[in-house]
Parts: C-alpha cells; sequence; structure tokens
DNA sequence: CTGTTAGCGCTTTCAA
DNA sequence: TTGAAAGCGCTAACAG
C-alpha cells in the first residue's frame, strides 16, 4: 500500500511526469520506445493512479450519492440494485447512504454527499417527501433524480404507477363478482400508500361500496398484515376479499385467514402488490401486482445523467404496473 | 452549484484563506472577532468544504468500499445493511460495487476502489472465494475484512457458523425421531453450502442414516426450492423430513408438499434457514436457523475499523446461530 | 494571532 | 515529442 505517484514512475522511466500523465490517459503524441518505458515503469513499481487528485483537477468525481430508506425490504433493495447496476454500466461509483426511519438524517447526508463533490443524487426515501429543506437542496445542489415525491418540486422523478396498483387489482376483484372488499394498507405517512387507499376509496365509492370498516394499517410488514387481517375478520366478517398493499404483508394475511378457517379463494380472495419471489409460491401462490422497482432505479440513473449533460428539464417519468394472475383469487363464494 | 473554495471565504472576510481553514476545522487560536466574521462570511456564500482536496492532502478519504454479490436476496442485503449502518456511525461512507454472479469483474472493482483511496474494503462476494488474485489483492492492497473465505488467507473474515447451521436442524429432526431426512441444497459451489452438506452428510452417516439419493439441490431460490421438493418426492416417497438450506427455498417446498398433498408437519416436517420475516407466517410458520447476517456486516466493520488503526493480526470471528421452533417440524407419522 | 511557504497527485496549456 | 509552469482546494509548519 505504497504511495507510487506518477513523480515515482516519471523517475524510474527517466521522463517528466506529465509525460507519464500523457501516456497513461493515452493523450498526446509520445514515442513507442518511451511509451512502452513508461508503461513497464509503472507497471514495475505498482502504480495506481489516485482518482482523489484527479477528480480535483477535472471537476468531476465520477461518482453517484444514493440517499435510501432502510433496504432490508425487498422493495428498496430492488431499486438499489438497479440504479447500482445501471451506474456501475456507466462507470460510475456509487456513494450509500441509508437513512433513519423517520428520515431526519437526510440533510446531514445530503451536505456529506455534496462535500465528496458528487457528480449526481439518487433519492429513494420517502420518509422524506415532506421535508422542505430536503427539497431546497436538491433544487439547488448537484442534479438528482428522485423516486418519489419532494417537497416544493422541482427534481425530476420516476416513479412506479401508484393509481394503477390499486386500480388494477380492486378492478379485478370487482370483475369477479365481489362486493366486500377490504384492504390491508402500508404506512399511511407514505404518499404511495395513500394514493393507493385514495383509489381504492374511489373506486368502490363509485359503486356504493365503499366501508371505512374495510381499511386496516400493516404497515408494511408480515406481522402487519397479520394483525390487520384479524382485526379485519373481527369486526366484518362478510368480508370476501382483501387487497394488500404489499406482498409482505400478504404472507401474513394467507396466515390469518389460514388460521380463522377461510379458505383461499374459496372463502376470501387475496390480491397483494410487488410480485416479489416468494408470491409465486405463497400457499395459494398470490395473484398480485407487478412493480418494477429494478427498472425505476435504472431508468432514475439514466435520467439523471441525461439532466448531468444537459442541466435539461425537470421531468416526470412514471413505469407502469401490471397484474400477475395466480390462484389466490375467484369469484366470492355462492350465497 | 457554485464552486466556492476557501479563499472566496477568505476574501469576503479579509483574512487569508489558511485562516478560514483554521476557523472551520476548528484548530489554532483565532481572535473571536475574525473567527466570527469568517464563520458568517462562509455562511453567506454557501461554502461547502471540497473533501476531495481534503482527502488528498490528508492521505485519508474516510470511505470503505464493499464489494458485495447482487443484494436482491435479503440475506446478502442484510449484511450490507448492518455495513452501512455500522460504517455510518463512525462516519465513514460507503461506495458500493456488486458483482456479475460469477465474480469475475471483482478484480476490476478492486481497483477502483484502490484507485479511489478507500481507507479499507470489506468483501461480501462467495463467488470470489477461489479466486487467487483476488486473495493477492486483498492481502497487499488496503486493509480488508472478508464476510466469506478467501483465497491463500491472510484476510480476517466474520463468518455466520456454517456447522451450526446444518448440525441443528438435522440434529432438532433427529430427535423428533425421523430418519429419512432429506436436503435442498443451495449453490454446491459455495463453501457455505458446501459445508451444510458436509455436516448433514457426517452426521447422518455416523448415524447409518445418510442416502445420497435424499440431497437435491435448489439454488438458493424458491423455485428451486419447489422443483427439487418434487424430484425428491418423485424419487423418495418415504422421506418424513426436509432441512432446507434457506428460508426462501422453504417458501417453494412447503408450496410443492402442498401441491402432494403432503401435510406439514404431519407427514412431512421442514426446517428453513436463515429466519426470513416471511418465515413467521409461512403455511404452517416455520422451523428455522436464525443467522445473525446483519451482525457479521456490523461486526466485519467493527473489525475492519481495529484494523486500519493498528495493522494488527489477522483473525477468524464465528458468529453463532440459533434454532427458531415454529410448527412445521413434528414427530414423523406413526407406522 | 495571522499570513507565508510548501506541498498532496494530478491535468492542462504552452514553450522548447 | 517532451518538459516546464500553473493551478485544482486543501492542510500543516513555521515565521512574522
Amino acid at each position: 500500500m505504497a504511495s507510487v505517484s506518477l513523480r515515482d514512475v516519471a523517475a524510474r522511466a527517466n521522463v517528466s511526469f506529465q509525460t507519464v500523465s500523457k501516456v497513461l490517459n493515452g493523450k498526446g503524441a509520445v514515442t513507442p520506445a518511451t511509451r512502452q518505458r513508461i508503461i513497464e515503469a509503472a507497471e514495475e513499481i505498482g502504480y495506481i493512479p489516485n482518482a482523489l487528485a484527479r477528480s480535483l483537477q477535472s471537476r468531476s468525481s465520477l461518482t453517484l450519492g444514493v440517499i435510501t430508506v432502510d433496504f432490508s425490504n425487498s422493495t428498496p433493495a430492488l431499486s438499489l440494485v438497479g440504479i447500482e447496476r445501471e451506474a456501475r454500466q456507466h462507470g460510475l461509483s456509487v456513494i450509500l447512504s441509508s437513512l433513519e426511519p423517520d428520515g431526519s438524517d437526510c440533510v446531514r447526508y445530503l451536505r456529506v454527499l455534496m462535500e465528496r463533490r458528487v457528480d449526481g443524487i439518487i433519492m429513494n426515501a420517502p420518509a422524506t417527501e415532506e421535508d422542505e429543506e430536503v427539497g431546497r437542496l436538491l433544487r439547488t445542489g448537484p442534479p438528482a433524480v428522485s423516486l418519489h415525491d419532494i417537497a416544493g418540486g422541482g427534481v425530476p422523478t420516476v416513479t412506479v404507477e401508484s393509481e394503477g396498483s390499486a386500480a388494477l387489482p380492486v378492478r379485478h376483484l370487482l370483475a369477479l363478482g365481489h362486493r366486500r372488499i377490504a384492504t390491508v394498507t402500508g404506512l399511511q405517512q407514505r404518499h404511495s400508500a395513500q394514493q393507493r387507499t385514495a383509489v381504492y376509496r374511489e373506486v368502490l365509492t363509485e359503486l356504493g361500496l365503499y366501508d371505512p370498516l374495510l381499511v386496516e394499517d400493516g404497515a408494511w410488514e408480515v406481522e402487519g398484515g397479520y394483525a390487520a387481517t384479524h382485526r379485519l375478520l373481527d369486526r366484518a366478517p362478510d368480508i370476501t376479499a382483501i387487497y394488500v398493499q404489499n406482498d409482505l404483508m400478504a404472507v401474513g394475511v394467507l396466515n390469518a385467514l389460514h388460521e380463522r378457517g377461510r379458505s383461499v379463494p374459496d372463502d376470501c380472495s387475496v390480491v397483494g402488490c410487488d410480485d416479489h419471489p416468494v408470491a409465486a409460491r405463497t400457499i395459494p401462490p398470490l395473484t398480485t401486482v407487478r412493480m418494477p422497482f429494478f427498472d425505476a432505479g435504472a431508468a432514475a440513473v439514466r435520467l439523471l445523467l441525461d439532466r448531468i449533460a444537459s442541466r435539461s428539464a425537470s421531468a416526470e417519468d412514471v413505469l407502469p404496473v401490471s397484474m400477475v394472475y395466480r390462484a389466490s383469487t375467484a369469484s366470492p363464494p355462492a350465497g
């Protein structure tokens, strides 16, 4: 772990360090002989360029900063994988910062990224959607793209269509003949969950089928889905279908229904959301909405690169979702 | 996004830029008056220090490089979360690089990390366990800690006990009275899967119960577990228990058993591994081995920091695992 | 207390 | 074709 610099290579090859720079960057014209000598010298003493110094000079760090919600869950993890892969393919490194659940440390990490002179920032931290200070920094700092709303707008977003992610499953259940359709929601502080719940309400209200008693919070987690279902069943035993706002909660929902002796889909249908890998093999396999989170991450990076290249205008890219039909939905029981 | 430097602040405060440096870093003694003036000036023109320049000078980037296998799956994601959180708590940024499935790009990314002068490297890329070149770089480059074996050794590791992760579940099944115990394995190229399979074989061989026909590969994935179970059942309908090397595959295993009309645990017991969140609510809830992957990531960072501080000797930290008993295991059917 | 002198390792004109 | 000069933004000695 020596500190071999251009100068060391230069000394060994009997040239100036500027010439070494040219050779190692393939710039300028150099005699094949010296070029060869330089390359060998670099090789021999194990020269490794210093990206810090290079960035200082070139005013470009070839780095993207990513600020993300905790990615223990597969949804944000998928977006992160998409971001990382796309960045890598463009030769960019990724500096990763994940936040506390309340997003209170976001401003601090934005600052760290700015100090490190990242070329751009990708946000995936729904907990900060209402944070004005975050919005301000994102508008005035380096180019940024977000996977969710930013307070005050002005930041391009790439999102997964949330209207469809609620409308599709609810309509599917309606088409099957269900009338008592409950929903297990994600954290209602999040815009995406609010929107899904709103669409659920609108669609059912239009048909005179909306009942606030059929809405329960599952907080995005397996146990939340489990507990919410027991509460729903206690309160409204006549429900024949449940729209669950993510697949993880749906696992808990299926378990609770099983415990209560309700067969799925014969006694009660269940639709999830995400198309998590386990959804294909729950018992029964889960009808769900496929959400292109991976693609959203990759698309965000591409959009960010466009912005970096040409300070182009704001954009709002919305990726479409689609239904995946499996065995957890059917017509309601006769009677 | 201007490029405000120390000089700009200095000009505005009518001092030399070196004095500004002192003030902003809380070093040296400065008159409260000028200090105040400098701080205000910095504030007014929105000065943001340049970490690149600082690192160039201080020869420390306050950055950790992480090289990880694709973390779409929750196991590596958990370790990554642990790494990131621990690093953050120590004021270090994390540069994230994920690899192709075969790990062929590892050497390239190691080099990128070295060019960026990271202060240390955390490896979580089992695909490179046999790669001699990776081992060499890790031994000669910046301090490194790995979550798996490194070819040639010499790199401290923090691992999750793999012997116990196989011995515990198999012994549990034996204690329940099972004699025909199958296993669905992870990718056999990985040391961790090889070790689990070896322990499974040893424990059963000792009792004269080992049968190579009862071993099937599930490749770590839901569908792999599903398909492996069907193959097992076709070949050896008399099995009464399955040790599945991760919970994701176990979801597929439960589904396949359900399809074949085998009730769990009455007709067949199932033990998983990982204690993935869904394991608590599969049908039936899964008996499994809790693997402290999050802790392993965090511990690796702490070990790395020790090494950075004091080039201390190699170490091999092994974190213990523990059984989580749920409803998927019972005594074999009578008869 | 404050400013000057010296680099950290690199890229980029511009002369020779 | 090569090298010298200049500077990216910063920190660290040391002198004033």
